[in-house]
DNA sequence: CATGGAATCGTAATGATTCCTATTTAAAAG
DNA sequence: CTTTTAAATAGGAATCATTACGATTCCATG
């Protein structure tokens, strides 16, 4: 996802556009893997070095409940990125060095049929953890 | 798994049977379900009041370690549940109010075939999350 | 530029998990 | 059955990620 495109779902939510909100998202957009919230604070060194973490994980929550980035939990905390392909649902390779990610195309809800009489199907994960080639090296 | 064959991989590895042990694996025995370190602590309200977390979670780490629990986290928190067929792969539905699981004997890896040159595997997550019929209702 | 509500800061609080040290216990040896 | 010793535990403090909160600042609109 773009950075206008981000904005344009901001807006039209009736969120402001804050200097905050402008770093975070361009911190995500250039950087193709899952981050922590220390992550971004420590990017923030410079742009706002006194930035809170209620403003962070507020903003993250925030983000991830309106479809610009997507979570999950790697070594106990939470991490996010810029969900990359909103249309097209996908899975990834996720590397446990650096979270560095690498699209899987195919979704196993597709193929594998389960019987699961009564129960009720909220959601689904599936995702693939090692090492990038960066870090095998 | 059985609480001898859990008892026989303690044993082998040279780990002492204590009321503690023998009081947290008989609680996961009659569970088929996730569990946490609460649940525990609550369970042994009656057979021993003062268990101290240390000892939960030194245990569950132990146990996980030799394969005896498998592992898994839920809404910000580490469940453990019996590892149910140690020696068959397989995945999980999992109810998100109480923890209880059904077997899916599927494995998308066996399915997916993914291209990652230079990547190193080193595990994968497949785990669908909904209510089981009991919740529904 | 004045206003109102959203957003933020700074810090305190929380909840899960881990660390630390003195004490207790299992089980092996005598 | 006692002694011995390393493993296991209790109790509480410490840590880490995350959330809550009151006071302040900032964005957008008129």
């Amino acid at each position: 996802m773009t950075l206008d495109e981000a904005w344009r779902i901001l807006r039209e939510n009736q969120y402001k556009r804050t200097k905050n909100r402008d770093s975070i998202l361009h911190f995500f957009s250039k950087n193709d893997r899952y981050l922590t919230a220390l992550d971004i604070r420590n990017f923030m060194e410079n742009e706002n070095p006194g930035i809170s973490f209620d403003t962070i994980y507020r903003n993250l929550t925030t983000f991830t409940e309106l479809g610009i980035l997507e979570e999950t939990e790697l070594g106990g905390e939470r991490r996010f990125r810029m969900h990359c392909d909103p249309g097209v649902h996908h899975h990834h390779f996720i590397c446990t060095s650096c979270g560095k990610t690498r699209n899987i195309p195919h979704c196993p809800m597709d193929i594998i049929t389960v019987h699961l009489p009564n129960h009720e199907v909220e959601g689904h994960k599936f995702e693939i953890y090692g090492k990038c080639p960066t870090c095998v090296a």
